[in-house]
DNA sequence: TATGAATGAGTTTTCATTCAT
DNA sequence: AATGAATGAAAACTCATTCAT
């Protein structure tokens, strides 16, 4: 009884000041959204999609499990946000950390040692790409995005025929090469069937690119 | 009495059919098994693990549900021996092919092509090791699985160093390099982001291999 | 397909020696039963009704799962045959041993140590009666078994009482005091919250039993 | 800001509330489980452990079965507790009656009587005691309570011996005869084998008691 | 907006009974 | 008469989602 009046009380001091709030509020959602994504990130990388269960993913990120609905429509969602979100950050990264530097090969050698580093530090996200991510029913998702992270390869090498620094060649296949090796890295590293550092990683899979396109 | 010797004359029929009986029904009994993996293959490969139910195996196997339990004892179980399956199939048909051929280049020609070809074939069951081997779960087996692959590719490029073919050199990160572009491939084939044969994917990957050891 | 001709040899040859089976073919069939029935009450009794499965006590009784449908339409019907032969046998052996004894004090005595022997080497049987035989479906068939029992000791008593050994009284009551008596006395003893023998119980019923009809 | 001043009163406010919710929070929640368990004394005592099913103790409860689970982990919970719970409501409503009175004949009536008629208004709940109790799987906690009430008798009847009433004699025996007479004359009420009144059994069998303590 | 109790569809697994051989 | 593979109905339990407060 008392709970309902002190609810109306909350409610009308909520609609005096919610001039001040608007802007307020919508930063506060972004936060919100921003950590149950981060708690997502963690837990479907250590169970799975399956496995992991919105309860465990609510208390994570210290909400409770109904509020996790009022910013996302379903589990499904969330996933998707949370991969969008990561990669969309790497990408961002990415580009930027490129154009700061000249030469095909200094570019190829950002490009890559960014990505090794980036999943390095981000085990859990990247773990949730490699499980979650082959699923069938997020396997069109993952695509685009690896379908991304070719062209930004192919930019480079034929930024680099542009530049006179290239022959012209087939520079798909070289692009999923560094992809596929970048991956494969990753993933023994993750599983402890690998005890390089990334940084060496790096160095070798460069080595192996730059062989292929003859530099 | 009448009576007791033909008792006896039924027990000797009986065990003297026991014989043929025995071995047919152990065929029969394996027969069914493989009927229930080849279901469990392709239903586990559409749809993953979590996702795959029971029932729909039992269904596309054309068997009752109760009927699974009385060839393995849970889900997991129908999971293993499934991939257990296959990749001792494909471990056997790379000995042999590869020991058919002479020569470093015809050998890792060899293995590459029947790698490609083979989880062309069997792209039900590749899927399921993408999506359900990635599992944490699953993850343990489907490792030991990969180090064996990686270990036989090296023992090739040794052999070529025995045989004075090649220079000696670090062949694990190649052996890792050609599983990963195999890999690649593969996934960007049944996503149909790749347009190319088998065969053509094969000899390009082959290309990049031997570039990587000097040939 | 030499199965089938086999088979057709046997059932032959069955038919021509059917005159001499039909005998033997009936002691037979009641040896297997009583073979299945001894299984159940092992099974039944370690287990309790439900949690034993039929599986259990056709592998105890030496034969196939099917092979029991053969000899009982059902689990409850096995059950409820397991019971009546063995309170059958009691009661047989009850009257019998009565009869051969002069005097209430005499019969009471053998009427009461006889129960606590039986039971007490038939635990299985009895662990049977006191956890299935209270469960709700089989409940009348067990209540039906205990008023024949109270009636026997009822009989007794007024037997004593014809002879002039005793006055008449409520003997119904005295009756159901020894069995309740007798029951506890055999659950405790089961559960090991009794260390005394069967005897030794025995003679306690008993002394508190005369001391009730004032002897 | 204003913004924050009003954080900060609903913060006070939310927790000023919390009290008054939390313990009526508790309240409904205990409620609750008593509902469930009320009903799954109905059903257990109407069909049994086994034969019962979660989904009728939901629906006699009137809740979703997915709701037991919030309150109950298990099945074996549901009635571990059920049973725990009306055993306590009996010792607690003893204790203290017997207390209340003087003399150990007084005692005796008012214990014996109380369970008598105690049980005679519980009976579903009796009849789980004497089904699933028995069960091989229950038989340790139902022997736990068989003896405590033992205890309870043998206590009156040494209170007895303490103020002289009583000569000194072994009361664990006549304690145990009245738990069987009670237990006896319960089951044939509830089974229709006995006509009278609990008030009626419970004189009968402090009569047999009496006599046999010598009073 | 935040909560967490409530829901019920859906999952794996068991087992009494049947039936082709 | 004997077998044991096959069946499928049920059971216990889980969890994404909703909704009253």
């Amino acid at each position: 009884m008392a709970g309902w009046g002190l609810h109306l009380l909350v409610w009308w001091m909520t609609m005096a000041t919610r001039v001040v709030q608007t802007s307020r509020q919508k930063a506060l959602t972004e936060l919100r959204r921003r950590e149950i994504l981060d708690a997502a990130v963690r837990i479907f990388g250590k169970k799975g999609f399956d496995a992991a269960c919105v309860g465990d993913i609510a208390d994570d990120a210290k909400i409770a499990k109904g509020t996790l609905y009022l910013y996302f429509a379903s589990k499904e969602e969330i996933y998707r946000a949370a991969v969008q979100l990561a990669v969309q950050e790497l990408q961002t990264l990415s580009v930027e950390r490129v154009a700061a530097v000249e030469g095909v090969r200094e570019k190829l050698a950002v490009a890559i040692g960014l990505r090794m580093t980036f999943w390095h530090e981000q085990q859990a996200l990247y773990r949730l790409l490699l499980t979650v991510g082959r699923e069938p029913q997020h396997r069109r998702q993952t695509n685009e995005l690896m379908r991304r992270a070719q062209a930004s390869f192919v930019e480079i090498l034929e930024g680099g025929v542009a530049a006179g620094e290239l022959e012209p060649g087939n520079f798909g296949d070289v692009a999923w090469l560094v992809l596929d090796m970048i991956r494969g890295a990753n993933e023994r590293r993750m599983d402890r069937m690998n005890t390089c550092t990334p940084e060496q990683d790096a160095a070798t899979i460069l080595g192996f690119a730059l062989r292929q396109v003859g530099l």
